[in-house]
DNA sequence: ATGGCAAGTGTGACTTGA
């Protein structure tokens, strides 16, 4: 069974990118993050043409998740559990039967979390954007106990706004006060990991200069100026079944690319 | 050190992203 995490930056603008690189890739689940588009909006026929079962966690404009699957989608909830007030459509879980193994898929699209607003001291303070970031971190939390309680594989996977350690970014200096790399928002990364989750890429790969996302400014593609944040946390269950991991990098190159490219899993489920 | 781009909304110039 293969699975893929794409954030893929707008369905509107990716229709093409997006059915050529399932035709040749061949995933049977793709988490998608940054649909940009409300539920009824979403061109599902591009996708149910191919065979693929559509299932949607849209809002106007930003954000916006979805599964796209060759295997039925069970059991389908929407919305990262522990506040209630949060209308940021950011998460979306089901459950796919497998020839072996049901497995739980919880598709994530991390608050970015910038700017952030500092102190005299240069502490960063948990309010505003990184506040909420924060706050998410520790709903993710709650429901990653929950998940691993349940002793089944699952994973939660998505992009997750976080360059987890200084050999996931090309220039680690220049994140020091970014969002997505002070030392609050890998501390918050790490203490779900060590739950006891398997982080699958770097579970198969240790060596540095492997990235998920290019900015589109600044030629970084050109420059291989590149972050890893598009992740897919494993419970041991999953963990066991994994048979690969790998980043398709070469679609960044492509004709209207998104800004990230998919990072995806093989089970033995 | 700075600025650089893309997408959505909606048709001009913003907001958001990372």
């Amino acid at each position: 069974m293969k699975i893929a995490t794409f954030n893929i930056n707008g369905i509107k603008a990716r229709i093409g990118a997006l059915t050529d690189w399932l035709d040749e890739a061949q995933p049977d689940v793709v988490l998608c993050q940054e649909i940009k588009s409300v539920d009824e909006a979403f061109p599902r026929e591009a996708f149910e043409d191919r065979g693929y079962n559509v299932e949607t966690h849209g809002q106007k404009g930003f954000n916006g998740v979805a599964i796209l699957s060759k295997l039925p989608l069970e059991d389908v909830t929407r919305g990262l559990p522990g506040d209630d007030s949060d209308e940021q459509a950011r998460w979306i879980e089901a459950t796919v039967v497998g020839e072996t193994h049901a497995v739980r898929l919880c598709g994530l699209y991390l608050p970015n979390g910038n700017p952030v607003e500092f102190d005299a001291d240069g502490t960063p303070l948990r309010d505003g954007k990184y506040g909420y970031k924060l706050d998410w971190m520790d709903r993710l939390e709650a429901r990653a106990r929950a998940l691993l309680a349940e002793e089944m594989p699952a994973m939660m996977a998505g992009d997750y706004n976080v360059i987890p350690q200084p050999e996931d970014a090309a220039k680690p200096q220049s994140w020091e006060k970014d969002a997505l790399y002070l030392p609050q928002t890998r501390a918050a990364f790490r203490r779900i990991l060590n739950l006891g989750f398997t982080e699958a890429f770097r579970a198969r790969e240790q060596a540095p200069g492997h990235y998920s996302f290019w900015d589109y400014q600044a030629s970084a593609w050109n420059r291989n100026n590149g972050i890893r944040i598009d992740h897919l946390l494993l419970t041991p269950q999953a963990a066991d079944l994994m048979t690969e991991c790998r980043i398709d990098k070469e679609v960044r190159g492509r004709d209207k690319p998104s800004d990230h490219v998919p990072v995806w899993v093989t089970l033995a489920a």
